[in-house]
RNA sequence: GGCCCGAUGGCGGAGUGGUUACGCAGAGGACUGCAAAUCCUUGCACGCCGGUUCGAUUCCGGCUCGGGCCUCCA
């Protein structure tokens, strides 16, 4: 039995799915105009554990799994804009950034990949649909969801309306029913990208492009729609109003869930702050992307984790054991306390904790992959995948000199080695070396 | 200002109405020519103030501090 933390109840529910032949789970992805941070990094690495888990629990084939790319965006115009070149330059570069960088994460490609140009269509009818039954309006080229049709609206971000109107922090644009309204559709100037509709011609907003994939690609309910805690309000607040009005009342998902943030000290991580650590440098600073895995799982996915050098540390020394203790053991049976630990609401951290205790290889092995952790053999984590070199016969070398006691040699071929970064360990079967 | 979340040892972090995991780092020991790895041992905590209770880190209230959201940021 898997227990979920359900948002929209504010308590871990048991997780029931609708079907558990086809179990639907959507998360949204990145707005491809940038390189991925940690941060970023976190909801792909959480909910690719959740899908190794379920997929456990439910068979191989039990999952269909989404996770989007927004690849029309205003911020993707203006990054464009500033270089010079189409939008698909930017899109194409950074979603190829992304994929690498995820797998480099042990992050598994998703079943589904919707983009949101290629579904534009989709989203025509469901505006005109939301239009047909009275809670969208056209205005000055724009379709506006109109906010007070929606009675329900509010109940996963908890928050009235005066609640919403007091923080109002942006300038009501004048042709809005209601300064709640937002955007469905907005127009596009000449020169930027755009398609023609009923309204002329533009481009979809943010909100009704996960709506309509999510209908278009798993149905009208989901069974777990999840993302950052930052998106209830108000993005997924939005999608389940446009999706319930737009389906005769079928709600849009059947359990929310929402990871945490990464935090560097006391500030929020943004871009606007210049305070981020994208993972392309974090790898390209030597750091395996295993390690970072470990790290950002070492914290349960609904509380903040911060992130230091010494977490990452500590993650590479946890995967040193591990990678030791499993040695190339083929996968035996998984630990019934690591499947435990992760079917509560996803307890890595316990999960970690339990998969550490664990004395028989093949039974690491295995249910470290529920973790996506352990996925390669020891000598590829200790040596990776760079040639020794002549570290074999500097070995030898040192052998010779130990052999006739003299260990000034030995113990400077032994240093010399450990400046490259790598260390040689002796043991009863004669010197191994590893990086370090 | 409104809504929401959190506060555990040097660090990370689980969990619990009563004997308080575990990991990383540190210390001591075994092993080693010396190391490394491994094994053994080991110190260190539940933000503050009240309340409920025989008993609270765990439940309730207040406070302080930190974080998130408040119209397109995971």
């Amino acid at each position: 039995m898997i227990r979920l933390y359900d948002t929209m109840a504010r308590e871990k529910r048991e997780f029931v799915p609708a079907d558990p032949k086809r179990i639907t789970m959507y998360i949204c992805g990145p707005t491809v105009y940038g390189r991925a941070h940690i941060g970023n990094a976190r909801p792909a690495v959480v909910f690719d554990t959740l899908a190794r888990l379920l997929r456990h629990n439910y068979g191989e084939d039990s999952l269909v799994y989404a996770r989007n790319v927004t690849d029309v965006d205003d911020k993707i115009i203006a990054a464009a804009e500033a270089e010079g070149v189409a939008p698909e330059v930017i899109t194409e570069r950074f979603e190829r950034h992304y994929v690498e960088d995820m797998g480099a994460l042990g992050v598994r490609d998703p079943d589904i990949a919707p983009h949101a140009t290629a579904e534009i269509g989709p989203m025509v009818a469901m505006i005109e649909r939301l239009i047909a039954t009275g809670n969208a309006y056209a205005a000055e080229g724009h379709v506006l969801f109109h906010v007070p049709s929606d009675p329900g609206y509010g109940a996963l971000s908890r928050r009235d309306r005066d609640a919403m109107l007091a923080g109002a922090r942006v300038e009501v644009a004048p042709y809005k029913r209601d300064p709640a309204d937002f955007v469905l559709w907005k127009p596009s100037d000449e020169g930027v990208i755009g398609w023609e509709s009923p309204w002329g011609r533009g481009r979809p907003g943010w909100h009704i492009e996960c709506s309509a994939m999510i209908r278009a690609h798993l149905g009208e309910t989901i069974d777990i729609h999840g993302g950052g805690l930052d998106l209830i309000f108000p993005h997924h607040e939005n999608e389940i109003a446009q999706s319930r009005c737009a389906h005769d009342g079928a709600p849009l998902a059947r359990y929310w869930v929402h990871n945490g943030f990464v935090d560097m000290g006391a500030e929020k991580m943004s871009k606007s702050l210049g305070n981020i650590v994208s993972v392309g440098d974090l790898l390209e600073a030597g750091h395996k992307g295993e390690t970072l895995r470990l790290a950002l799982l070492s914290t349960h996915y609904r509380q903040p984790l911060p992130w230091t050098e010494a977490g990452i540390a500590q993650a590479k020394n946890m995967l040193d054991r591990l990678y030791r203790t499993a040695n190339d053991a083929a996968p035996g049976d998984m630990d019934e306390g690591v499947i435990e630990a992760l079917a509560d609401d996803l307890n890595t951290p316990l999960a970690l904790t339990r998969l550490m205790a664990i004395d028989d290889a093949p039974t690491i092995k295995a249910s470290a992959s529920l973790l996506g952790l352990l996925d390669q053999d020891s000598e590829g984590w200790f040596r990776g995948d760079g040639a020794g070199g002549d570290v074999e016969a500097r070995i030898a070398e040192r052998a010779e000199a130990k052999a006739r006691r003299d260990f000034a040699t030995a113990d400077r071929i032994r240093a010399e080695l450990q400046a490259d970064g790598i260390v040689l360990e002796d043991g009863p079967e004669g010197t191994t070396w590893r990086r370090s």
